[in-house]
DNA sequence: CGCCGAATTGACACGGTTCAATTGAGGTGG
DNA sequence: CCACCTCAATTGAACCGTGTCAATTCGGCG
């Protein structure tokens, strides 16, 4: 067993979580999905993911990726924040970079993405659960819309931790109380939209008001459903299960 | 001639122009466009554009729809305009419904749609376009997010500004100066995240910048590019004209 | 031990909101 | 033709959420 081949089985597990928890895969298409995955690749914190490719798509095996815009005064805005399992590729808005918010590790995803468009009959599992994978991310956008645009503070922190509760939790890691928490308070404003200082001060109280605990690189959540509450997270019908 | 087809070339205008704008497209292309386009509907203002059908997709023919999500306390967020030209579907949000901000009249799409996916190389230049317009859509929603979460009030009103500019121009309706502006102040707040109150103040500066004008419907902007500049604009190259 | 980035805290400034009242512009009925 | 109603736009004043600046503490790590 190479190296690459052992970084290769631990990458498929949030994906293969992800997808499952779309629609029911089959044997050979998780097998498909383990033998089409090349390149891999470590990234270090700060750095950007996608060279000059246009139409490069890289999956994100392990740590946090963010799409982020800088504009010409240095004002940094995360559009999303991708967590292993989740694709990326170059964002059509200008000035606009997939950037390491901590170590990554990733893979190209264009040989497997390319054989299923060539031959979408062939695993008909994968082609739904990547289309409904498609729907929950343009959700998870406008929802990024209505935090910025309508929630106070308070109520936009809490609203992107029970998302990233909800997407831990589908990929796999963690359960619905707990996820690994690596980034600083400084990526979680430019998340936000908000000032590092407000940011802590906002943090603080949600760990008064026991909505999460934050210790040792994992955040808690002692009651998801009250954390999402806070954040008023409009929830749909859960994914069909597996 | 019947009535219907009378508002039926009408409509194709604006959708042919932005089309036209993204690729070449043959009289046959164009003829597709009027010939699939049925079901024609008046919406008054404040109404549902959609009804029940889940995969209902619709093209706005004149006036303004906007995608508005309602949280549970009144607060109402518009993640996005779509003006004569665009297409709206249900969005993946939930609570998330497409209303007429003004009167408007809407194409149902579906046919049209459904020929081109069933035989695409029937007509390249629609795809195409259809692709980048689907690209543009991404963009401009991307940069909503950025827009809502980095930029002053007054930066982001000018953002729109030169976005519903460019958008209208595109779509063959005013010049690069000039376009409708059939809205209340209180639907741009809620485009914006902002207080209504705010939205009037941040406009009275505008108009003493002399960045706009804003008379009898029309607004006017003397200088686009300043428009833009003041909104912190990220402006690509312009699209391949057809 | 000493360094450095991240987290935290306090004081203050400011952008934006809220409340409340006024003005202006159609539209309708008497 | 005027009176009246309503909705949009406008204005003023007070309030408050969030940003800014600056200093301090904390926590690894060499």
């Amino acid at each position: 067993m190479t190296s690459t081949l052992k970084i290769g089985l631990q990458a498929v597990g949030p994906l293969e979580a992800k997808l499952s928890s779309f629609a029911r895969l089959g044997a050979d298409e998780i097998a498909l999905i383990r033998g089409r995955l090349t390149g891999p690749q470590a990234h270090p914190a700060r750095t950007e993911l996608l060279d000059g490719g246009n139409d490069e798509i890289r999956l994100v095996a392990s740590g946090w990726a963010g799409v982020s815009r800088v504009l010409a005064d240095g004002r940094r805005q995360i559009l999303r924040v991708a967590l292993p399992g989740d694709f990326v590729s170059h964002p059509p808005l200008i000035d606009t970079k997939v950037v390491a918010l901590t170590a990554v590790r990733s893979f190209d995803a264009k040989p497997l993405l390319n054989d299923l468009e060539r031959d979408p009959a062939s695993a008909p599992g994968m082609r739904e659960a990547l289309q409904r994978a498609q729907v929950d991310l343009q959700r998870d956008l406008l929802n990024q819309v209505v935090r910025l645009g309508s929630l106070t503070a308070y109520e936009r922190t809490a609203n992107l931790l029970a998302e990233l509760l909800r997407r831990h939790q589908r990929a796999g890691l963690g359960d619905s109380r707990r996820m690994p928490w690596p980034i600083t308070q400084e990526i979680l404003s430019d998340i936000l939209g908000l000032s590092i200082v407000h940011v802590n001060r906002v943090l603080q109280q949600l760990r008064r008001d026991k909505l999460i605990e934050l210790c040792a690189g994992v955040l808690a959540a002692p009651s998801p459903d009250r954390l999402a509450e806070a954040g008023m997270v409009a929830e749909g019908p859960p994914p069909r299960p597996a």
